[in-house]
DNA sequence: ACCTGAACACCGTTCAAGT
DNA sequence: ACCTGAACACCGTTCAAGT
């Protein structure tokens, strides 16, 4: 909002800057309230300025995006796999909670950029330095990113939901008019199901059902 | 598109029937080329004239989804838990696959209705059933229904790339840049990464995971 | 190359009005 | 109640033009 007003001279645009904006305004206004409008208004410039550098709003997603990425940390070293393993998933799911953004910009766009393969390099090494074969390691990596991206996305939309007084509301309505003859063990639970929806037990429960299902396959 | 020029006499509209063409619309142009004034002149009708029957949009999507979801079949009876909670974990997958506009609209809204509350009552009342404490059944339910989420969500998107030639062509230019050095194991296991993308083998391989690891907390 | 300004073809939604 | 029509405040993007 601060320079909305003033012209930005010429030559002071970047890819840089208009990401590192990108990211403030999606942080701070919210993923969907974002727009190429916004963004160059915030940049005191004009909405064109940015397709010197972008070729259209995807493709800056696609920067973000990348630029996320690049900053998850190296695999840890001189440890088990299985921590390895918890390590990795757990770099990128608390990526994911500092920049909620991130959990559109990979469910949403095609795959694309270096910065998406590191994730893959790291945790496709461990995997094969502790044994698992070709198609395993393969299958695995699919299976642990799907579970931390769909367990953190949701945990981001639930806790999107609790900050929306009018989604909180609807669903506490839901919750409470749900008839116990038709929805027993539902209404039974729900002390526990809201206290499962998010948060780091949730997701190690989670991540230590699937290491330990991958053991036997280690050699 | 066919109804689109004839005024559609009054009284003829009815929540059903915005719900059911709102979903082929959505099937056949995509979930992101979506919207209420498309829906309107489909049916013949004004933009306004949906304002009757629904709030907003996000309130018709609410509708959308809650009519997918009522599409969900009954759990089987008279077979090991096992067997039961795979048979959830595949309906909704389905479901998901046949009508691919259900992940954005199961990621991307707050939970509301009655029809989503059904699917945590087939699986919890397996998994109580089974032996499950209340904590640990409200937590696999979570674990179980963000997997199928994220692995399915993941496929469609994967899918979506592939029939789209822009977004294919960059990707294995991507890949095919990859240097060897940087990225070993990921260049190493293209083939068995592009493999193992989606599928029912990649995601029974994950659900088994999560199953076996499961079997223990069982009585 | 870097950026502007006007214009196009869209959105969701409000408001006042008609039946 | 059911629906229209005009209007508001937005979008992303193209195109021609300026420096």
């Amino acid at each position: 909002m601060a320079a909305s007003r003033a012209r930005t001279p010429r030559n002071t645009l970047s890819p840089e800057l208009i990401v590192r904006t990108a990211l403030e305004l999606m942080e701070s206004d919210g993923t969907s309230a974002f727009s190429l409008r916004g963004l160059a208004a915030e940049l005191g410039v004009g909405p064109m300025a940015l397709y010197t550098y972008f070729r259209n709003k995807d493709d800056l997603y696609d920067a973000v995006r990348n630029h996320l990425m690049g900053l998850l940390p190296p695999v840890p070293d001189g440890v088990p796999w299985q921590d390895q393993v918890r390590a990795v998933c757990r770099s990128l799911r608390s990526l994911m909670l500092q920049h909620p953004c991130l959990a559109q910009l990979l469910a949403g766009r095609p795959l694309s950029g270096q910065e998406t393969a590191r994730v893959a390099e790291g945790l496709l090494g461990v995997l094969r330095s502790a044994g698992f074969g070709k198609e395993t390691a393969a299958r695995t990596h699919t299976t642990l990113f799907t579970y931390v991206l769909g367990s953190t996305s949701w945990e981001i939309q639930m806790a999107a939901e609790r900050r929306d007084p009018e989604a909180w509301r609807r669903l506490r309505t839901t919750m409470e008019s749900l008839s116990a003859t038709e929805f027993p063990t539902v209404v039974e639970l729900a002390p526990e199901l809201a206290r499962t929806t998010g948060g780091d037990a949730q997701f190690d429960y989670g991540l230590d059902l699937l290491i330990t299902g991958l053991e036997p396959q280690a050699n």
